[in-house]
DNA sequence: TATTGTTATACTCTATAACTATA
DNA sequence: TATAGTTATAGAGTATAACAATA
């Protein structure tokens, strides 16, 4: 069902309206790929104990970029006080370090320790393994492509 | 922060993994692409007593499918038990109907009224102009490759 | 025996407001 | 006066199991 649009409606139905097909509609196909993408992450990162939300702190935390917890939420579309609990449970794991901002002492800065360095790496190449099969329907180039498109939807400045 | 990759770390800073750009991340971009296009969905539809759940239903019940409530669930990843709680609340305000299928007498079809197809034809009107915003880094073009790409992630077969 | 719709339940995710300490 | 982190809480979204009617 679904597979593609039907030519005739049931006689005696009422009109469907045209460009009713959600087959070809952005928001729907995104919302449904990203499903499909964040159950595929959710798999592997449980290996880690990791989910998508906090698997994406701590590789922010990872990246030597040495972001605030306010950067973090703002970065990751996430509300500040989510963050907490996410930094909670990674800073008990010994994922994170949170370290004070010297120019700002109300400010914690987010770190991946060595341990979660390590995690992340192994984490990421679980990820990578998955990742093959979410994407297998493109090649190189058009993953690359739809890497492109996406990042001008998902960052318009 | 975070717009592009710092070329040097901190003095001491243990060194951070290699590819760890969130950036570059196809499940971070759809993920956030989405948070983008579900929430200018979401205001759209506010006006017409929609979300984008209850929406792609409605949509569905007017496209003349005639579906039942699990080929509704299997379609939009949906639980069969919150098509329930959907399908509950569209017909109480009598945007669609729940028919009798000849065929099994133990399934609905969910159809949608002549208030229901009036309905989402006017929530379709003002979906389609914030997506001309969301997506206005685009051009008709690539929005239409964006959606070929899209279609073969969401829809692996 | 399997499937459709349904109910009940719990768990995750998300959003909001208020508080404290610093700026 | 505004901002960073925190706490508490409620609502939305999601997942699971069990049941009656029907296949």
């Amino acid at each position: 069902m679904f597979g593609q649009r039907s030519s005739a409606s049931a006689v005696g139905a009422p009109e469907p309206a045209a460009e009713l097909d959600l087959n070809s509609d952005l928001n729907f196909l995104l919302a449904r790929a990203t499903a499909l993408s964040v159950a595929a992450s959710n798999a592997a990162l449980a290996t880690h104990g990791l989910k998508v939300r906090s698997y994406a702190i701590l590789v922010v935390a990872a990246s030597g970029e040495r972001p605030s917890q306010r950067d973090l939420a703002s970065f990751l579309h996430l509300d500040p006080s989510q963050v907490v609990a996410l930094v909670d449970d990674l800073e008990q794991r010994g994922l994170v370090e949170r370290l004070p901002d010297p120019r700002d002492r109300r400010a914690n800065v987010v770190v991946a320790t060595e341990l979660g360095l390590a995690t992340v790496g192994r984490a990421l190449a679980d990820v990578r393994g998955v990742d093959a099969q979410t994407y297998a329907g493109l090649t190189a180039a058009e993953a690359e492509q739809l890497t492109e498109l996406l990042r001008r939807v998902a960052f318009p400045d």
